[in-house]
DNA sequence: CAGCCTGCGTTCGGTAAGCGAACATATGAT
DNA sequence: ATCATATGTTCGCTTACCGAACGCAGGCTG
């Protein structure tokens, strides 16, 4: 769209990312379909993908490589942000035998950077990379702190917000609340608002002018832990955490 | 180079994996020399890579932001491998206390897919994305084994290889040796062959039709734990594990 | 089972997107 | 201060990419 872009190198990322939506193999078309492109750019693009070894082809479907990986790896080694954090991030799994992960705001969605996985198995599908709407899950509520009141204001004009479970804030007055509420009390737990079962609470990481940079979040099943618990023994542990986080940046 | 190639997307990519080679942050001319590409192509590249949000320019260097870990979450959320490995890693490391991984091979190198970190903070800078030289790591030596004897051969061919300690193995024979041993035994072990002062052990993960797939591999400073005690303390636990494993395949 | 039809992968000539030589500008050595 | 070297940027030419058009396979219908 500006001045000098280059089309190609656009459309394959495009296509890369299409991988990540829970479409772990594609065809041409689903392809396509999935990022706007036309079928015979998409096919160029998964053809390009396939010889550079990014992708496989067997007949009928393509599916990423594990070469891919090295891309994103870019961005972990060289960042000092999810280096610093995962001592921490480990110290807070231990102390609380939870799996604890790092998120910071990207493009109106919550990114996941860093994460220390537990031994419990439950796979809430979060990992380096995933991403979650940020008005309905913990670390968006907290990363909205970040906003000016213009920016929230932009923000919260996507309202009302699809429901993911009935729990979900879906005005913009529910959000804005949570924001609030996350600002005052420098956390956000939220109750089945993402996922029916699953608790999840965060706190945000500021570096040291006060900039909020990033959240700290643990989930959990609700058969397990309580609002109560989260708060009053998940919180000062990630807080204290954060804070000595914040200090190194 | 092939009938049909999307050239600009090919050199968007070498682009950003020559941010992981150690270059946390590059100008034009350091991209255009880590690629091989003309000044004006990584010029181009990085532009658009900016405008697409997957790198940042501050007016000198250019620098990758969180947005490309989306692209590797498309592996990592789409390949059974490293979601069913994770559980497992978890597992060893809880057991052990100590970091465990899974690598597979892939264009001569050993490539992390998987990674559950422990609460000490060595840093040996393995993450998911890594890369390591087969003949010089732990899980190298066991991936090895899943070539053929002409396949290895070829590898071989490329002897001798660069020394990254004294006590690496740089000649064809040498590496061939720790090729047979790990196939002997079903595990690898290195002392401070990759980097002083560090051991690693690594042990093969074959899917049900027996196919050597991946390694898991365990690193600790030579300082905690000893040749012997990887050998019978570790390995077990993450045999157990590695069939395990390869049993859900 | 013939006939239609929808959706898929593939081809091919026109065109503009991207190529690199040439130019400007910054940096550093003498 | 002067030159040398390395870096960033411009611009007209070309070729690599675009998408309309094509052929083909599988599925529904009568």
């Amino acid at each position: 769209m500006a001045v000098e872009g280059m089309a190609g190198l656009a459309k394959g990322l495009a296509i890369l990312e299409a991988f990540g939506d829970g479409a772990p193999r594609l065809t041409i078309s689903d392809a396509s379909r999935a990022t706007g492109l036309s079928r015979a750019a998409a096919r160029r693009c998964l053809t390009t993908l396939t010889e550079l070894g990014y992708v496989t082809f067997d007949g009928k479907f393509f599916a990423p490589t594990p070469r891919i990986l090295r891309i994103g790896a870019a961005y972990s080694e060289s960042a000092p942000l999810p280096q610093l954090a995962q001592p921490h991030l480990a110290a807070i799994r231990d102390a609380i035998d939870e799996s604890a992960s790092m998120a910071v705001r990207y493009d109106n969605e919550s990114l996941f950077i860093a994460r220390s996985e537990g031994s419990r198995i439950i796979n809430t599908g979060i990992r380096v990379g995933a991403r979650l709407p940020l008005y309905a899950s913990s670390t968006g509520q907290v990363l909205l702190g970040a906003l000016d009141s213009t920016e929230l204001a932009d923000y919260l004009a996507a309202a009302p917000f699809p429901a993911r479970t009935p729990k979900t804030p879906t005005t913009a007055t529910a959000v804005e609340d949570r924001v609030r509420a996350a600002r005052a009390t420098a956390m956000a737990i939220t109750s089945e608002e993402l996922e029916v079962g699953l608790l999840s609470i965060a706190v945000p990481v500021h570096d040291p002018s006060g900039r909020l940079v990033a959240a700290i979040s643990v989930s959990a099943s609700s058969s397990r832990v309580t609002v109560d618990e989260l708060r009053d023994r998940f919180a000062p542990v990630m807080q204290q955490h954060a804070a000595a986080l914040g200090k190194q940046l």
